[in-house]
DNA sequence: CGCGTTTTTGAAGCCCCTCAAGTGTAGTGG
DNA sequence: CCACTACACTTGAGGGGCTTCAAAAACGCG
């Protein structure tokens, strides 16, 4: 289990020695999940006492629709929580489960807020990184809304690789990524027919190797003026922007 | 200007009399606004001391896409603030604006974070606001990716007369509602054409009555079935459900 | 080596798009 | 009061992207 997962934090908001090793003295039992295990179940009471973090591999938020096909509504990967609010709603619409075999943290929420208590820095990189999620959201929306299969997949492809890089400086181009064509599907609002299409028609172009596994980007420039991929959504690199409050 | 748009909160979380009497008092100077206005432009330095309350019309938040289209990403009206964290990230990737005619007023950041600070029900009642505003995104999301433009058009009109009801205890089922089909077509990621003549099909079913500024659902009940719309990820009557803390 | 899962391929069809033109409708000024 | 303008709505035609259904090929795991 990668004991960077925390550092990812800092990306919004820096942050001190003492709140790292703090965060980091939180998060205890680590657990290993196969892929499809459900964290958390939508419709289940979320006032249960616990949050979770992804410490390696892949996991989503999702919901069921009527018909029974599943939508991610957003990725998770090493460092993201599945939830950093002291407050809930009675009950939760989408659910969270993983993508790819993975580890995975409980923290008490008890335990976290006693750590928020005590820094006000990871109290507003938690803030941060949640704006920045939402800002997300928005981008997924308007992707959905707009774009075509080929931009979407260009598009994801490329948050991918951004948020698997969130560590290093350079964008790492070569990643695992064990996901069937029919999880592609479910994120990218697609049959799962035409992921295969759409990513056959890549490989053909050599834009992407995406195959057993793992994926390769070949031509980045490319990949990135086809998602007209502007990287600010994910406000990473918040953090040495003048970071500052409102008003 | 309606005085209740303060009470809308109280849908999430039980608000004492003195916290709606501050909330009021530091709503002031009304502006009076026409329809394509901006409130807040997308790419501004978002750390002005300002947020805004709807108490009137309807606006909404948007991205602009790198070929000009406007995509909608959230609709805003009476009740409903721009921003309510007290921090903000460095840049905004999204916009809001007035799609009517619309009334809006200035609240300082500063007095509000000295109101909330005053009112701990209002910091409640806000963060479950925003946690319910994530929930419609995640719905819009599912939407967008998954339901055809009928299903589309049948769940916005669903979420319209929702939340304009929001005040009352039953469903407004006749709501002024002056947008037009191309603002329509930006909010459901279709071409103009397309929501015309999906409008028309539904005027011709007796579904519903949309023309010259009005919406008049006829038959609510098989628009809901039609939508499949299930009005929970709303979280309205959340103040209801035995509110409480996590953990 | 065998079996379940995943990926690939083909065919047919519909949903929604774009382009383009025509019909209202509201507001303005002569 | 009517002509004029600007804009919103409506209608038609044609095309392409993505879907569904179905089956074959390839992969991966015991």
């Amino acid at each position: 289990m990668p004991d960077f997962a925390v550092e990812k934090l800092a990306r919004y908001h820096p942050l001190t020695p003492q709140a790292i090793a703090d965060m980091k003295a939180m998060i205890e039992q680590p657990v290993a999940m196969k892929h499809g295990t459900e964290i958390m179940r939508d419709g289940d009471d979320p006032r249960r006492g616990t949050i979770f973090v992804i410490l390696k591999g892949w996991a989503c938020r999702y919901i069921i629709m009527p018909g029974g096909d599943r939508q991610i509504t957003g990725l998770l990967t090493a460092g993201d929580f599945t939830d950093t609010r002291t407050i809930k709603l009675a009950v939760s619409n989408f659910g969270v489960m993983t993508l790819t075999d993975a580890t995975v943290a409980r923290i008490s929420s008890a335990r976290f807020k006693g750590v928020l208590d005590r820094h006000r820095d990871l109290v507003l990189a938690f803030a941060k990184a949640q704006l920045a999620e939402e800002s997300i959201m928005q981008t997924w929306i308007a992707n959905m809304a707009r774009k075509s299969a080929r931009e979407r997949m260009a598009h994801l492809l490329c948050e991918i690789v951004s948020r698997v890089s969130a560590y290093s400086e350079d964008l790492r181009l070569m990643v695992k990524l064990p996901f069937a064509q029919a999880d592609l599907a479910d994120l990218l609002g697609l049959s799962p027919v035409h992921v295969n299409r759409t990513i056959q028609a890549m490989r053909a172009e050599g834009l992407i190797q995406l195959r057993s596994k793992w994926l390769e980007i070949s031509d980045y420039n490319r990949l990135v003026s086809i998602a007209e991929f502007d990287p600010s959504y994910l406000h990473y690199g918040e953090a040495s922007r003048q970071p500052e409050l409102a008003a």
